[in-house]
RNA sequence: UGCCCGAUAGUAUAAUGGUAGUACGACAGAUUUUGGUUCUGUUUGUCUAGGUUCGAAUCCUGGUCGGGCAACCA
């Protein structure tokens, strides 16, 4: 199946480089998370792009933590993100960690302060900010910024040594305040945090910033295609200036367009929000744009690849439709997940013509797609659950579902007709009665007659019942993000609907967490991790495509 | 009023000086014991004004529009 596709700017960039042997010809990525946070659906994009890239080209790929930052970042962030991306199908060739560097950068600096490329500044922030001019304004240098090395040496020997509070000195680059590029005005290298971190302790009290940390980290890695989002592009020149003055491995950096996804919100910081505001369940919240999120709600890692893949790589700011997502998880598990019958909202349907008490076993089928995945038993009664909205008082024309004097298939049993119904004190409907055409039993010959729908069921004295969670787009809006005002106000009320006492077959009830059903004419389904053989919990993955309820929107 | 990036159907994405194509969506029809799936068909696009060229989505110039940049965040 070698289908022919074009390159992205990417695969083009690599080609040629390849080409052109730079590097030997050797591709080595990275991916490089700050362990603040989960990995969400734009990440995964990012995961798909850096690690399918070099597998393409026969290279490898780091998992490197950019942890310059410790008041952000927690090692349940770390195990997290490794999980996320092993979930994705994916194998780092190492796993390292900026922090990995912290002496090398330590070094650097040094190496840079000798050669009168940087000095220490007594400034605050503040008194930096108020120097660094404005985009259309140049800056002014800083007081600070002609002290000889020596002196800088030592204050800058003396802010590691822990002898300054935080705040009270910066390292900064000796470049130009007067840039057209605000990144190039003598941006900070270290900053002062007495801070314990997740992984060096308290062994430092100085902390490099992402800055002068992430382009030497490449560096070191001797990273040949070091990918990231546009945000960046400004941030270029200068890891090519620290690279260039420390003549080091020249990794070189390339930009796409970040992914983003209508009908919700993702910055990590948004996200936090959500999460500690209690607004959803936590990181996996199958609400979330979150990779666990993703998996908790029944997609598979398949599916997110395929939908990274069929987005692109571009430079251009874009939003993808949520739609394209749910195409992709339908079109995998239209062909994988097994067929059953699950009622959510339920009424009774009284077979009067079927004997009370009787039952039978009924074939069914395990899924159309699959003749490899055979066929199942289900009983038959004549006191059955079918879904409310199968049945209408005053149904239209193009209603092919249950009425007085309309007939329906059941499906894998009988062809029936209704012959009327029972309403309570609330003018709701409660019972649907009807009489079958036994000689329409699926199978028999008299099966082949035609009639315009087919419903499922099942049988009310044999169904168990499960908990159902029903999700919708988290936001009402396409671009939450991009709207006036705080975004919480954006939040969709109904983003969650759970059905306490859903029928579902009885083999249901010990689903395994993370099994996969497509509930026949209601969409697909997974067992919720919460979910055991005492209280069988569902999370409805996505809906299948509803050509009906579109049309009777219309109406 | 600085610097940087970008602009192709509704949404994405190809065409790399030579027939504007693909996917998702929408619409219509066929098939169907899921109003699912599958199949067929239809619809909709090169931001703008010049220039170069036999020929421009593509190259050049101006404009317009969108995005980014002034954290001791990443």
């Amino acid at each position: 199946m070698s289908e022919e596709r074009s390159l992205n700017f990417l695969e083009q960039i690599v080609e040629e480089d390849i080409a052109k042997g730079v590097n030997g010809g050797r591709v080595l990525t990275r991916f490089p998370p700050e362990p603040n946070g989960y990995l969400h659906i734009g990440h995964a994009k990012s995961i798909c792009l850096n690690f399918g890239l070099a597998q393409k080209y026969g290279g490898q790929t780091n998992l490197r933590f950019d942890d310059t930052n410790p008041v952000t970042e927690d090692t349940e962030y770390v195990d997290s993100i490794k999980e996320d991306i092993q979930w994705l199908g994916f194998q780092w060739a190492k796993e390292l960690y900026a922090s990995d560097y912290f002496e090398q950068l330590y070094q650097y600096a040094v190496e840079l302060i000798k050669k009168g490329f940087a000095y220490v500044d007594d400034s605050s922030a503040a008194e930096i900010a108020a120097l660094k001019g404005t985009p259309t304004e140049p800056g002014k240098d800083s007081p600070y910024r002609t002290r000889s090395v020596e002196e800088n040496l030592q204050l800058f020997a003396d802010m590691r040594a822990g002898k300054y509070p935080d705040g009270a000195k910066t390292l900064r680059a000796k470049i130009d305040m007067a840039s057209p590029n605000m990144h190039m005005r003598d941006p900070i290298m270290y900053r002062i945090k007495h801070a314990h971190h997740h992984r060096t302790g308290d062994a430092w009290s100085i902390y490099p910033m992402y800055d002068f940390a992430h382009g030497q980290s490449d560096s070191i890695e001797n990273i040949t295609h070091s990918i990231c989002t546009l945000e960046f592009i400004p941030h270029r020149p200068l890891y090519d200036w620290f690279i260039q003055q420390l003549d080091i491995f020249p990794s070189h950096q390339y930009e796409f367009a970040r992914l983003n996804l209508s009908y919700t919100v993702m910055s990590k910081r948004k996200l936090l929000q959500l999460v500690n505001e209690g607004i959803v369940r936590g990181w996996d919240d199958p609400r979330m744009p979150t990779i666990a999120a993703f998996r908790r709600r029944g997609y598979t890692p398949s599916s997110i690849r395929t939908f990274a893949e069929r987005v692109g790589i571009q430079k251009r700011d874009n939003i993808i439709e949520l739609g394209l997502l749910e195409y992709c998880i339908r079109e995998e598990l239209n062909k994988t997940a097994p067929r059953v019958m699950a009622v959510l909202d339920p009424i009774k349907l009284v077979i009067t013509s079927y004997p009370e008490g009787q039952t039978e076993e009924l074939q069914a089928e395990n899924n159309p797609e699959d003749a490899a995945a055979g066929h199942r038993n289900v009983t038959f009664s004549n006191t059955l659950w079918i879904e409310r909205e199968d049945f209408m008082e005053n149904p239209p024309k193009k209603f092919f579902r249950l009425g007085v004097g309309l007939k329906v298939r059941l499906k894998y049993a009988y062809i029936v007709e209704c012959t009327g119904f029972d309403k309570d004190e609330n003018g709701n409907v409660t019972t649907v009665y009807a009489t079958h055409i036994p000689e329409s039993k699926s199978g028999a010959e008299g099966s082949a007659m035609s009639v315009k729908g087919t419903i499922h069921w099942l049988s009310a004295a044999h169904a168990q019942t499960a908990e159902v969670r029903l999700y919708d787009r988290l936001f009402t809006v396409e671009n939450p993000a991009g709207a006036e005002g705080d975004f919480k106000d954006l939040i969709n009320p109904n983003s969650l609907e759970i059905i306490e006492k859903a029928h579902i077959e009885p083999f249901l009830a010990d689903a395994k967490p993370g099994e996969r059903f497509q509930f026949l004419r209601k969409g697909y389904f997974v067992a919720d991790t919460e979910s055991t053989t005492g209280k069988p919990v569902f999370n409805r993955t996505v809906t299948l495509k509803d050509t009906w309820a579109k049309e009777a929107k219309k109406a």
